[in-house]
Formats: C-alpha cells, structure tokens, sequence
RNA sequence: GGCCUGGUAGUUCAGUUGGUUAGAACGCUAGCCUGUCACGCUAGAGGUCGUGGGUUCGAGCCCCAUUCAGGUCGCCA
C-alpha cells in the first residue's frame, strides 16, 4: 500500500531548507537511509539538493516504523519543523539543519535500482544509457541539464532584445544531396518520394531574409546521418541566425555581444570582446588544424630552411617533394616522455598519416636525438637555438607533405599537451576567419565549396573567381572555444548574376541546379538585401560550459556511437503493413 | 568500412605460469544499535566469467569467430 498527498501541499525544494523553527513540506527520493535502531535519517533529494529527515521512535512510534520501511529511491512527502542539527555536514547546502518529521507519506515505493544512484560514479556508461532515467537522477547531469537550459534562456534573451525574432523552420523539407547524408521520411502519398529531415534550415533562413523579416533565430533541431563522435550527435540543436543589411564585422559583433552576454550571465565570467581573429593560413601553419585549441602555445614552427641541406634523407626528401619539416617544442617534459612515451606518440603519428616522428630529448648536458648520425652538432644547434630550446625541452619533428605535417603536429600538439597536463581551465574564443572558398576535390577532379556554395567571396578576391579560384577568400567565419568549433557562418550571395557564376565554377549543369535548389535561386531574382548568418553549436556550447566530455553529458537522451538509443532501442523494425502503406521493401544489405 | 581498447556477483574491480569450492568493496536481505551524515557491528543471499567454437587431463586465463560498448580514421557542403 502506498500513501497519497492528501492535505500536504510542497513548501520547499529540499535544498532550500534552512529557516529554523519554521515548518515546511518537501518531497523527493529517498538518497540514503542511516538507522541507527531507536534514531533513523533519511536524507532525500530533489532537483535543487539533499536535506535530513530526522525519526524518533520516543516521539510517533507509527512515523518512526513507516520511515524504518523506506528504501533507497522511494517517493517521500514530510511534513515537520526544521531544526538544527547536532552535528554539521559541511558538505550540502542544508547541512546545519533538519526536518524533525510530524507527517510521512511514502507516495512510491522503488525496486532496488540496476545502479547506484550518486554523484560521481563509475558505472559502465551502457548500463545508464539503458537506464537513462535513472542516470538523469544523478546530480550531475541535473546541473548539466540545468546549465543547458540557461544557455538557450540567454540566447532567446539577447537575440529577442537585439530585435530578432524567432520562426520555426520546417523539420520535413526536401533532401539536397550535398554534404552530410540526410535522415530520409518516406512519403505515403507519394509513393517513392522522399522528405529529409534539415541538416540546418539554412535554406529557409535565408529564404526568411528575401521574405524581409531582417533578424531570425531559432534554437533549430538539426540532423546528419554520419558516425558519432564524442563531439557529434546525429540530432544536435543549433543556435541559428541570419540578419540583413550587414557584412561580416556586424554578425561577429553581434556574436561577441552574445558570448560576453552569455558568460556573464550564466558563469559570471567577463569574456573581453572583441574576440581575437586568426585567419585560416595562420591558424593552419601556427596550429595544424582550422579550430586551434589557444588556451597554450606550444606552436608549430617551420624548420625546413634550417635543415634543407643536412644529411638526412627524410628530411632533405620531403623538402625536396615540395614538402616541409616542422616541429613542436614541448617544455619541461624530457622526464615525462622517455624513450617509451615517445615511441607511443610515434605509434599515435603512423596512425594518423605520418611516416615517422623524429624527435630531440634535451635531458642530459647534451640533447640525445634520433637522426644525430645524420646531422653535424652546428645543424642541431642551429634548429634549437631557433626553436629557442633549453635543457629539459623535448622536440618532436614531422617531415612529409604539408598536407601531412601540419595536421599531424597539430593532433600531437593536443596530445603532448594533455599528457603533459598544460592546458589552463579557461575559455580562450577565436574567431577563424578568411576562408578560401574553394578546395580541390581529388575524387571528382573538381573544385568544391569549402563553407557551401551560397557563400560570398571577398571583395578583393572576387576578381579571380573565374581565373584563379584557389585564390578566392569566402566570407565565412568560424567561432572556436578551446579547440571546438563552436559555430560556422558566412555572408551570402545575393547577386543572383554572381550565384549563377559561382554554380559554373563548382560545374553544376542547369538542370542539377535547378533539380537541387532551383526555388532558392529563383528567389534571389526578386530582390535580397545583403545578409549573412551562423549556426551556434548548442550541444557543444553546452559540453564546453559543462566542462563535460561528452555531448552525452549534456544530452537528455542521447544516441551511441552506432547512433541507436540504448533505452528505447530505437530504431527498430515496423511491421510489414506499415512498410506496405509506404509502398517500401527491405533488401538486406549484403556485407 | 579500417584500426585500437574493454566485457568476471546488482555495481566497481582483483583473479599469479592454464590447476581444489572464482574473491574484495559498495549495494541487497535479516538482526543489533539514540545523533548519524561514506554511521557502526554481526550474519546471509547473490556468478552460464558477453556469446559460440577450438586447443588441453584441465580454460575466467591460450587460439579462432561473433556480439555489445567506447575511442579513433574514413565521413561530417
């Protein structure tokens, strides 16, 4: 038999309870129960914290037997008076106080839980998922949620006082076969036709911009069928907008005016705006990737010039192949990577794309090195006394194409770095900027657009669209926070002349054009004033604010790396005659 | 699709060179206990060692396959 609520009406949220003498009513779960035979303690716990329920069987010998039967995660409302406890848990917010119990109901009775239910733990991440419900309990992830929640309050907040207004986009729109794979809907109606669920509405953002309606946000559901990562969810959320009659200066202004807003606001952090701007050759040559982690230096730093003529082949080879040499200096750290370590790291290179990692290890008086017999003592002098080098310093060096070495000191630098525990807790932002628009697709033998192909070229580069495309800069931009990529967008093309142009360049026929996005361009024909927009990574946002290391962590209910979702078990098959309705067969896919 | 890591009581883990009845902590069950707050004490239940096959006198341990999960590369305009 369980109890009802009848005349009991919650006052308090458990964390809130403090004010002695006064009489409250909480409800929660049941966290821990400590009986101590003639004394029992129950400690519950709702969204906001844990406070003491206090028995004595001396006092209501019925409340004391009903509370002696609770068991963890039981349903509980009390009524009683607050007072102060013997003893002081320094640990919670009600830890000098109790709630000395007149009233008891047990509203839920609880099976013993596949897990504990606590704060920091250790279970198998599967066995929550499974029972996500029961993970949600978990303080954590609570505050996680909680967090979340503040941050799209603050985004609607400043956005809808920055005169933006918020317009659903559809979730049911037509597939476009660039870029992602879409998540597809078939049609009952009409039979083998498909809808796709957005990748992003940018589409209709900017279709909202022709429409006139000047600044749009939407906290946008978006979806990509590709694998997972612990950064990439199949359904994510975007923070979108899009504003008209601006360049690329004002979106960045009003992004920073949001970013300063939000950390204020949220974590009571001053982020200093405006953020600092790398463009993207200087992100890729300093850093090895286009979303540097800038919270640390450790820099990559050219060193063919210094080594072009020394004797070691791998060296002089790749310069030769119109490659280069580069290297990271990691400091202090000739004790943490030995000969073991570095050969892990070398492991961790061949991985990823490298032939080799060459390496100085400045230990001893003399710096011990992997291509010594190769080298004269003045060329090694000369490479660290240009690295700026000291004892103790470890050298790591990649020789290969750029397209090679760059991004692998790049991962080497982030590993180096979390190996070496040097990376402050800090939020360092940075805007990408200064895009090329187009890169070179080997596969198709085209060039292809590296933001979309909706996307303005510079002013000063616009010249070269037809005659040198590799020189052509995008205005696009993109928002990085501690080496995530936190937010994408660029200024677009509303010269309908201009777009078609661009279509000629990426070798788009008339008919594919018209087949994937004819009613776009057709709207650009009536008018458009300039606009441009970005999509700000919510999840991510999240994951970074929530110093979590998952998106998982910041996700209700999120999918697993074979994007299916441990707890419903979906997807999952339908019976035929859904499929029949759908005019759909099943071909097993054959491996 | 490739590569790497892992799967042993409800949970987290240990398990020696392949050798008797697979252990610990927490949780759970029962009992005792008036100031606990990771309460304490006593006793108890709880295992197809992910699954299938193989090697062996003998497999948690070795081999093969498979499955599930995580990470990563490809992929992600």
């Amino acid at each position: 038999m369980i109890d009802n609520m009848n005349g009991l009406k919650r006052t308090h949220y458990c964390g809130d309870v403090t004010e002695i003498g006064k009489e409250v009513v909480v409800g929660g779960f049941v966290q821990k129960i400590r009986d101590l035979g003639n004394l029992i303690f129950i400690d519950l716990r709702d969204k906001t914290g844990i406070v003491q329920l206090a028995f004595n069987d001396k006092t209501d010998r019925a409340i004391f037997e009903k509370a002696s039967s609770c068991k963890s995660e039981y349903v509980l409302m009390a009524k009683g008076v607050v007072a102060k406890r013997a003893g002081v848990n320094t640990e919670i917010k009600t830890g000098e106080v109790e709630i000395f119990v007149s009233d008891l109901r047990i509203l839920s009775k609880a099976h013993t839980t596949p897990f504990e239910i606590q704060n920091e733990t250790k279970v198998n991440e599967e066995l929550r998922l499974k029972y996500r419900y029961l993970d949600l309990r978990r303080q954590t992830l609570q505050q996680n949620l909680i967090m979340r929640h503040k941050i799209a309050k603050a985004a609607r907040d400043y956005y809808f006082a920055n005169d933006f207004i918020e317009i659903e986009t559809p979730m049911m729109m037509k597939s476009t076969p660039e870029g992602a794979r879409d998540y597809l809907i078939p049609s009952r109606i009409h039979n083998g036709k498909f809808y796709a669920l957005p990748q992003s509405p940018q589409i209709y953002k900017q279709l909202l911009m022709i429409s006139g309606f000047d600044r749009y946000i939407q906290l946008a559901r978006c979806f990509r069928d590709e694998d997972l990562r612990a950064d990439r969810q199949p359904e994510f959320t975007q923070i979108d907008l899009e504003m008209s009659f601006v360049d690329v200066d004002d979106i960045l202004e009003m992004t920073e005016g949001f970013i300063s807003y939000l950390f204020k606001n949220v974590l009571d952090i001053e982020i200093p705006i405006p953020l600092p701007r790398m463009t993207y050759k200087d992100a890729i040559e300093r850093y090895g990737t286009d979303k540097p982690d800038t919270r640390f230096s450790m820099e990559i730093k050219n060193i063919s010039h210094l080594v072009k003529d020394c004797g070691f082949g791998v060296f002089t080879n790749a310069i030769k192949d119109g490659g280069s040499v580069r290297a990271i200096v990691a400091e202090n750290s000739a004790n943490v990577f030995t000969r073991k370590e570095i050969d892990k790291l070398t492991e961790m290179v061949r991985g990823i794309g490298a032939k080799g990692l060459a390496y100085v290890r400045w230990v001893d008086e003399k710096p011990t090195c992997s291509f010594s017999k190769f080298m004269s003592e003045d060329e090694l002098n000369n490479i660290l006394t240009e690295l700026n080098c000291k004892q103790g310093d470890v050298v790591f060096i990649v020789a290969d194409k750029n397209s090679v070495t760059l991004p692998v000191l790049g991962a080497l630098r982030l590993t180096v770095a979390k190996q070496l525990d040097i990376i402050p807790n800090t939020f360092k932002f940075l805007w990408v900027v200064d895009f090329p628009f187009f890169e070179w697709d080997e596969e198709s033998s085209t060039w292809v657009a590296m933001h979309h192909p909706f996307t303005m070229p510079t002013d000063d580069t616009i010249q070269y669209l037809e005659s040198d495309p590799e020189k052509v800069v995008a205005k696009a931009y993109d928002l990085v926070l501690n080496g995530t990529e936190l937010s994408s967008g660029s200024i677009r093309i509303t010269d309908y002349e201009l777009q078609q142009k661009m279509f000629q360049v990426l070798g788009l026929t008339d008919e594919e054009i018209q087949a994937k996005f004819g009613f776009l361009v057709e709207a650009y024909k009536y008018g458009a004033p300039p606009h441009g927009g970005l999509g700000i990574g919510l999840d991510r946002l999240a994951m970074v604010m929530c110093n979590a290391e998952s998106l998982r962590d910041v996700t209700a209910f999120p999918k697993v790396q074979n994007a299916s979702e441990l707890m419903s078990e979906c997807p999952s098959y339908v019976d035929k005659a859904s499929l029949d309705i759908l005019g759909i067969s099943i071909n097993p896919k054959s491996k």
